[in-house]
DNA sequence: CGAACATATTCCTTGACGGGAATACGTGCC
DNA sequence: GGCACGTATTCCCGTCAAGGAATATGTTCG
């Protein structure tokens, strides 16, 4: 769901992590060192990341590769993409709206 | 900051919030009714969206329209948007990193 | 098998956040 | 001015999540 994956990068360390991981994989080890964050909560974090798809591991020697999930980003891409359609028409009603105000009030708009 | 945007947008209520508002500018009270909220928590929910830049107010008589802010969707379309022509060299620097194993760790790399 | 390393997982504490209820604020109308 | 309506704010409480510390899990190497 969306709100998950801006829950997920609603956490400043988190986005962090993410900024990072756009310059390429990263160990968790690694991470930990450039952010300056303890190992532990990188873990957690990426924990998190991973469960919202967000972020995909991928096992090299001891070592765990962490790297961004297009797929994820598709999504977001996609979503936000479908507002930027209606700014206009979204203008509009609002002036639609406010004047649905006199002719749905007959009273004195405050009906009830 | 992008951070403080996605953490508006990650509680469920909120995002709840903007969808509704994908339709068209609403008062505080429609959109409690719509979404089976309660008014005070709407008014905080909106606050929240309010200080991220999300969205914004436009009195009305005494009522309140809010309305999507198109600048924060821009904002994440544009972040989301600086990914996209990344995907193929991050990929490739996924080999590349798995390759510096070898080189890098010269001690006991755990290459392999 | 045992040691060393990299990462994941617990347990704990604390602070932030969301929902409920009551109330304060603001504004238009008689 | 007083009242009714719409909205914002406050206080309280329960819950949840993040950070710290310690430890468990997994994997490689001697």
């Amino acid at each position: 769901m969306m709100a998950a994956t801006f829950g997920a990068l609603g956490e400043p360390s988190r986005f962090r992590i993410v900024e990072l991981l756009r310059s390429g994989p990263s160990s968790v080890g690694d991470i930990a060192a450039a952010l300056g964050i303890r190992q532990p909560q990188v873990s957690k974090h990426l924990r998190v990341l991973s469960d919202a798809g967000i972020v995909a591991v991928e096992a090299a020697a001891r070592r765990r590769i962490y790297h961004l999930e297009p797929d994820a980003f598709d999504e977001i891409a996609d979503w936000v993409g479908s507002f930027e359609q209606r700014w206009d028409t979204r203008l509009d009603s609002l002036g639609q709206y406010l004047d649905t105000l006199d002719t749905k009030g007959p009273v004195d708009g405050t009906e009830r």
